[in-house]
DNA sequence: CGTGCTCTGTACACTAGCGCGCAGACGACC
DNA sequence: GGTCGTCTGCGCGCTAGTGTACAGAGCACG
């Protein structure tokens, strides 16, 4: 794992917070490692930490009964995982799992409040991450009711591919399946078109972007509003 | 209109403010008439006012190009419109119309954010409905992947007598199909089948709750996700 | 080197919902 | 009372995605 991955910089959010600010909340950071298809938390259960990927990624998975759920947010070294505790709420309504492995920051839910009420700075800034969060939520469950499968997975791709900063990263169809909510097979489809149009390629789980700027026009245009919604409140 | 559909305390979020904070907030509200189908901020528009609905509905619809768009949110006398304010951003990412005629609180976005400064107990009771909208944005995204069509009409059917608090509304099935996001027959059919198993009445977009309690037990698990959701954090 | 597991590809019958176009029904308004 | 606009219902061909089941392909590990 390169040093860009683990470093706090790596993360936007706490690479925008004044250098004095973020001495002080590393001080209750710990450095960890988040392994494949860990648990974070499980919908309804009491946030322990917040977590701030620097070169993994965490899904939100709305739960719903007699499905496996559905990805409706993804955080990356762009953002966190515990938002709830910005809005006084300790209980996350999502179930969290991570869909990259790698390195991040996590802070005790008890320290991060006090953090929180005694640095504006960070809470201006995650005020305005929630609000880009909510965005893509939005923006999500749009894209999920009417864009073609195809589209959405060239979108989730180009997401992820832009959080680990690789073209290379480990991703099952089945895996991918869960998190666009539908069949294995609508991903192998899907993938085959993309990858016969040269767009990635894979094997076992492997993937890689072959044409990066080609994959992010496959994708529905969902993928560049919320870049645009990300860059213009936290640019 | 009754009374009760009009008063401040007709709001359930303000209705759980301390007498005083109250009185405070309200020298700066004016009471307002909603109309059907009225637009109340479009995405990407400066929030120039606050919405705390009485007696009245406000749908969220998340904007989707080249289509009609699709509801993510609904907010009644339990809610308000314009959360991104409370995240200091006055820019809201989606669309706002009106879907139930009546009466609301407004205030003026920049007292709103003074008041909110000021007022620690509005603050707090914001935040958590900003929480509860959040679950809310991620079920429905979850709803409208998995569940059909005439459990998820159940579904906002009941939402709406919920927040009107009566068993008749004005909708149409045209409006209904694009808060669905689905064709206008397919709310037809799904309407009809609901009528023929007398849970609701209907002609010429006059709605007409027969049976609640089936009529809750036809829509799908999110409708109580939901409420549960609230009663948790808000009740 | 073979065995077993995981990942990927394919086939088949089925269904919910789409797009379009048209027809009836009710109400409002001149 | 007739006309027009709005609201509701239906038919028809079509497509994306479903559920299930099975087969090949690559890797790991004994």
């Amino acid at each position: 794992m390169q040093l860009t991955k683990r470093g706090p910089r790596a993360n936007r959010l706490l690479a925008g917070l004044p250098h004095k600010d973020l001495q002080h909340l590393l001080a209750s950071c710990e450095s960890i490692d988040l392994t494949f298809a860990e648990v974070v938390s499980l919908s309804g259960d009491r946030i322990r930490h917040v977590y701030f990927p620097t070169g993994s990624i965490i899904s939100m998975v709305a739960p719903v009964d007699g499905y496996a759920g559905l990805e409706v947010g993804m955080v990356g070294n762009e953002g966190m995982f515990g938002v709830g505790l910005l809005l006084g709420v300790d209980v996350s309504p999502l179930h969290a799992l991570v869909q990259g492995a790698g390195p991040a920051l996590r802070i005790h839910a008890k320290r991060f409040r006090r953090e929180l009420a005694e640095n504006p700075a960070l809470r201006r800034g995650l005020n305005r991450y929630l609000y880009v969060l909510m965005s893509q939520l939005a923006q999500t469950a749009a894209c999920t009711r009417f864009h073609l499968v195809e589209a959405r997975l060239a979108r989730w791709l180009s997401m992820t591919r832009d959080r680990v900063r690789s073209d290379e990263f480990y991703l099952t169809q089945e895996f991918l399946s869960h998190m666009l909510g539908v069949r294995r097979v609508g991903v192998t489809k899907a993938a085959s078109s993309l990858q016969e149009r040269k767009l990635i390629a894979y094997t076992r789980g492997m993937i890689t972007v072959l044409d990066r700027s080609a994959l992010e026009a496959a994708a529905c245009g969902c993928y560049l509003a919320d870049k645009t919604t990300y860059a213009r409140n936290l640019g």
